[in-house]
DNA sequence: CTTAAAGTAGACCAGTCAGTCTATTGCTTT
DNA sequence: AAAGCAATAGACTGACTGGTCTACTTTAAG
């Protein structure tokens, strides 16, 4: 297994195709229609559709984990301030998308993890690994006094992510970030509030 | 079409079988094979499935609604506790699902809304009117004084809405209902705490 | 130059999908 | 009793599903 070149184009027009329709409703034939790939040469790459899927899973977190990276452990700016950023970075791409895609992994989480304990296992790792992203930012952000200290920031940690998530669901049918801007007001204005002297 | 009960016999399977696998994923011979009846009748009561899918929205929506105003809209009970009962209820429902069904409308928002605008709208419609049932109760919360005025309800009813929806698609991932816990417990401390005198 | 493996190619399979069609039953109104 | 409609009944259709199979081409090693 040397040439990624085809995987990578199966994986890349996979990922596109599943955060449109969701899994169930994107067919193998129309990924490989999409990027003009035989289907022999699927089967060579994924032993069946469910394998296809987690390497979707893997391949976007992996990559999205860079960008969270970049976005939340850069200690050259306030920890809210990246938050922040992260929070309008997520607003621009729901722009993007004209509202209809959303996060693959919220999408796929709603979708799937009732039907395969396989991929419900892959995709809370990759929650639990972004919420680690969020856990370090908050901690900078108490140890730095910009928030209080008298709740975990673990517990913080999995209360964004939370709303978060809900956020980008609730603007996918109504057709506009106007839920997440909602959410972050809120959230800044009374959860992670300074605290009083 | 007098008969409902096969109608509705139709609806009760539906809603079981959609809840549980998503829209896309359940077939209508499989809702015939669990409720017994023949597909003559299904085109009988429903133009296409689609038709069909709005039909079951419609129903839990419905009969969801009379759960909400005894839950939410109960004057013996103070405004703050009406919202914990309902909490309560919802992890309960997560408990008795072994957490993999979660709320229908939301999975129906994730997986349909970027998919038909006619679901789209129909889910949006029911979200909306969730969230007035939560501006009351919260109007009644500040009406008491037992949370500050500062931000308005329909924001916060909002905030709420959104939040949960995100604590439950989580807690389907985790097979756990502890997101919806932490929801609560922040919720409470932080955005719906005592206004101070 | 030979040979084996990696990868490409797409015809093909059984099963399932939403939806159609015709036939029949049961009830109601005249 | 007759007519007409609501409803039941399920065989059937063409399109599409995930997956298999065989044949071919390219690459790399000995």
């Amino acid at each position: 297994m040397k040439n990624t070149a085809t995987r990578d184009k199966l994986i890349d027009s996979g990922a596109q195709l599943i955060s449109q329709q969701g899994y169930n409703a994107t067919g193998i034939n129309a990924v490989l229609k999409t990027c003009g790939v035989p289907k022999g040469s699927f089967y060579h790459y994924f032993s069946s559709k469910e394998d296809f899927g987690l390497a979707v899973i893997e391949r976007f977190a992996t990559t999205y984990d860079e960008t969270l990276v970049s976005l939340l452990e850069d200690s050259d700016t306030p920890p809210l301030e990246r938050l922040k950023r992260y929070f309008a970075a997520g607003r621009e791409h729901m722009h993007e998308c004209d509202h209809a895609t959303g996060c693959l992994i919220g999408n796929l989480g709603q979708e799937l993890s009732g039907q395969s304990d396989t991929f419900r296992d892959a995709l809370n790792l990759v929650f639990q690994r972004w919420e680690q992203r969020f856990v370090r930012c908050l901690q900078d952000a108490q140890a730095r006094g910009d928030i209080a200290t008298h709740t975990a920031p673990e517990a913080l940690a999995s209360f964004i992510l939370t709303g978060w998530e809900g956020a980008i669901l609730r603007a996918k049918t109504l057709k506009s970030v106007e839920p997440m801007e909602q959410f972050e007001t809120i959230l800044f204005q009374q959860v992670l509030a300074r605290p009083s002297p």
